[in-house]
DNA sequence: TCACGTCAAGCAGAT
DNA sequence: ATCTGCTTGACGTGA
């Protein structure tokens, strides 16, 4: 099991998510920040393997309006070797890397310019995973997106528009259950009709539950990944207790981790710690992982 | 230097 | 109707 964190490294001055408004877009604004977080991806991945944690999720912001049309500038040319060089450590180091699009991507939409801005955005996270040289085991997790007050045609819609992606995309997309709409059935019925890998998170099947069991939940999750695949993601977090259910926690519940990792025996996965406070969760959960082998080991 | 209104994009649920 | 949350606040104007 590999364990990681999303997006931002909060221990480090370095930050790989920086951005500017679409007023002040320039071609050098792009140039300068791409470059800087590229930077600081390196460096957050350096951190990653000084302290053992394998598994990270690239930030959608990596390259500020990729799939946007005031962007005309090949990024992907002018950076190539940057890319390949990063590429070259991650494979190094063997990380699984994933990447989730934001909200606004909305592949079963009813309007026809959401689906295409959000095909045109699945594109670049394609593109730049590619760029990485990483094969098909580096995913791009999506929600299925809205119901429009019919969630069987909106599932149907979802399928349809999967159908249709291109193969650089598809063999890199999972659905993830959601806390609100989509629960872990819908995207295993899904599955059946489109052959998507899902990937389960822990923490919206507790809100928007479909009633299978940890147990249950993971056993049906691994069957949708195939080899090419890799082993399958899994979303956790903590249910903060101080706010409304489905709130994710300021950091870790070393009880709660324990119980989940003892209940999630003997499936293997690689697990991607959703906590406000990032990496010192993710730190936690690797001794717990390591004195747990060594306890396990003896 | 700092406060704070606002930021490309969608949707659901709460208020 | 308007606001909030979502994997993550941070940009940038104005005082």
């Amino acid at each position: 099991m590999k364990v990681g964190y999303p997006c931002i490294n909060r221990s480090l001055e370095c930050r790989g998510n920086k951005t500017f408004r679409l007023k002040s877009y320039s071609e050098d604004r792009l140039i300068e920040t791409v470059q800087n977080n590229l930077d600081c991806l390196r460096r957050m991945l350096k951190y990653n393997i000084e302290h053992e944690m394998y598994f990270f999720r690239i930030t959608s912001d990596l390259v500020p309006f990729a799939s946007h049309e005031v962007n005309d500038y090949s990024w992907q040319s002018h950076f190539k070797d940057e890319f390949k060089k990063i590429g070259k450590l991650i494979r190094k180091n063997d990380i699984r890397i994933s990447m989730h699009p934001d909200q606004f991507i909305v592949l079963n939409s009813k309007k026809e310019d959401v689906v295409e801005n959000s095909v045109e955005e699945l594109r670049y996270h394609a593109d730049v995973l590619d760029l990485f040289n990483l094969d098909s085991t580096a995913k791009i997790q999506l929600h299925v997106g809205g119901v429009y007050g019919d969630k069987s045609k909106s599932k149907e819609r979802f399928v349809e528009r999967f159908q249709k992606l291109d193969e650089k995309i598809k063999r890199r997309l999972v659905i993830e259950n959601d806390d609100t709409s989509y629960t872990l059935k819908d995207c295993l019925d899904i599955h059946q009709n489109c052959g998507v890998p899902v990937l389960f998170d822990d923490l919206h099947h507790r809100v928007n539950s479909s009633e299978e069991s940890l147990e249950e939940a993971l056993q049906k999750t691994k069957r949708t990944w195939s080899e090419k695949d890799g082993i399958p993601m899994v979303d956790y977090s903590s249910q903060d207790p101080k706010e409304q259910e489905g709130k994710h926690a300021e950091t870790i519940d070393k009880n709660d981790f324990k119980d989940f990792i003892e209940r999630s025996r003997p499936h293997e996965f690689d697990l991607m710690l959703e906590i406000k406070d990032k990496e010192k969760s993710a730190l936690k959960a690797v001794k717990i992982l390591s004195d747990d082998e060594r306890f396990y080991s003896l």
